[in-house]
DNA sequence: ATTATCTATAGATCTATAGATAATGC
DNA sequence: ATTATCTATAGATCTATAGATAATGC
């Protein structure tokens, strides 16, 4: 099942890299380069074979069609972000202890970091307006929502914690989406800060988490208070 | 010298649609909405002729290839906010009176606009990744690293001014740098607001220019301050 | 004469399909 | 027999150039 070792007519670029990758991720990991270098309309199934070591028209045994590299590239870069949400919000609220702002400051964390280690940043893909167009782009848009009203309404829950100095109906408060919107937006500043000519800051992830609870309020010792408690529940994470 | 009536070929749809806009204008038009919705990869010359109502061939003569119209459209999305750079930052500082948050206010609602109000959303071309690669962009690249520049130190500066209370050298405290990245980001928030399915909330502007100076920890009335402190500086602002 | 278009087309792609082939596995 | 590749190619683009043409302006 898991190729042994080398089925199949040899490749015209001798054999395959490693027999432990499949093909069909090198094919993925070469298509993700490609495509947030150049975009995905400018990037063609040729330049994605050579790339991979294959002829262009071997692409089409893994794949139907281009569109399901993108396809596939998007869910995947997605996913373990969604899958976090739930862990994290359990944390709070009727079930656990956590405080709105830790919980708040470790998805932004979290988030963060899953794009920062990304291969290829590949969280630039969804931002293409060539993909957005796509019909398969609903299924991402679905997920990005969900996450968005995550931050929404955790940003909503530290606005409320810290309620008694931000009573300010006067001054532009964001509401909800807007806030959501924001706070996903601010994570996403990784993505191009990764796309820029510098490499990344040291603890970008704390930063921007830093700065998310900042835009909700918070004051600074309530924000150290919050990383604080964030790290440990993020220590104790992966055994959720 | 401008084109009194119609010189000129007729095109093959009808005569032009106003004989006040110039057909490069037109183009330009057409292509950045094209561009904006489909990518630049993913849009032809075809697509932008059929749009503008003229044959492919004749866009030829207003332009001498593709990319020529992309650096046109990159160039004046732009500058308008660079012209704003330095008025506003002699407002402060030893010519002027103005507080660095009142500046910092006044610079995220100028550049907010901007955007909010630019046809076809054309911000959205700068991210494309097709574009980025390709050598006319460098210009572009200079005049947002001046932006990304001013960001930072009117950031600094009102971090200094608050300085009392943020003293805490353990939170993570962006520096100069990133400050101007995510303030330069928060106001480019816009951009993806306007690229998505709602419709924009009522003052963004303000809402992204408050979220501004709370990312650098300005408490809630400083803010009220600061926003009423701006206004009037932007209602003089076009007599400078 | 000048201007802004047109038609026609060369030459270079690009995607996807058809069918052959060179390995391993049974 | 199955698998993963290969070669060859059809058919549809796409960009840019050459040269003709239909207006106005002088």
């Amino acid at each position: 099942m898991a190729a042994g070792h080398s089925v199949g007519r040899p490749r015209h670029t001798g054999r395959q890299a490693s027999t432990a990758v499949a093909p069909r991720d090198e094919i993925l990991d070469a298509a993700a380069r490609l495509f947030v270098t150049r975009g995905v309309a400018g990037t063609s199934t040729r330049e994605i074979a050579e790339a991979t070591g294959i002829r262009q028209a071997s692409l089409y045994y893994h794949f139907a069609n281009k569109d399901e590299i993108v396809a596939e590239l998007l869910d995947r870069s997605l996913r373990p972000t969604l899958d976090k949400i739930e862990k994290v919000e359990l944390l709070g609220a009727p079930h656990g202890s956590a405080t709105s702002s830790a919980q708040l400051y470790m998805l932004l964390v979290l988030d963060v970091r899953t794009l920062a280690l990304a291969p290829h940043n590949v969280g630039v893909l969804a931002r293409l307006p060539e993909v957005q167009r796509q019909g398969y782009f609903d299924r991402y848009r679905a997920g990005r929502n969900e996450l968005r009203e995550a931050y929404g309404r955790l940003g909503s829950g530290v606005l409320a914690e810290e309620g008694s100095s931000v009573a300010a109906p006067a001054a532009a408060v964001p509401g909800h989406l807007s806030l959501g919107s924001m706070l996903l937006q601010l994570a996403e500043v990784v993505i191009r800060m990764r796309g820029g000519d510098r490499p990344l800051a040291a603890r970008v992830d704390a930063q921007i988490a830093t700065s998310g609870l900042r835009l909700c309020g918070v004051s600074v010792p309530r924000i150290e208070a919050a990383e604080l408690e964030a790290c440990s529940l993020i220590g104790a994470f992966d055994e959720l």
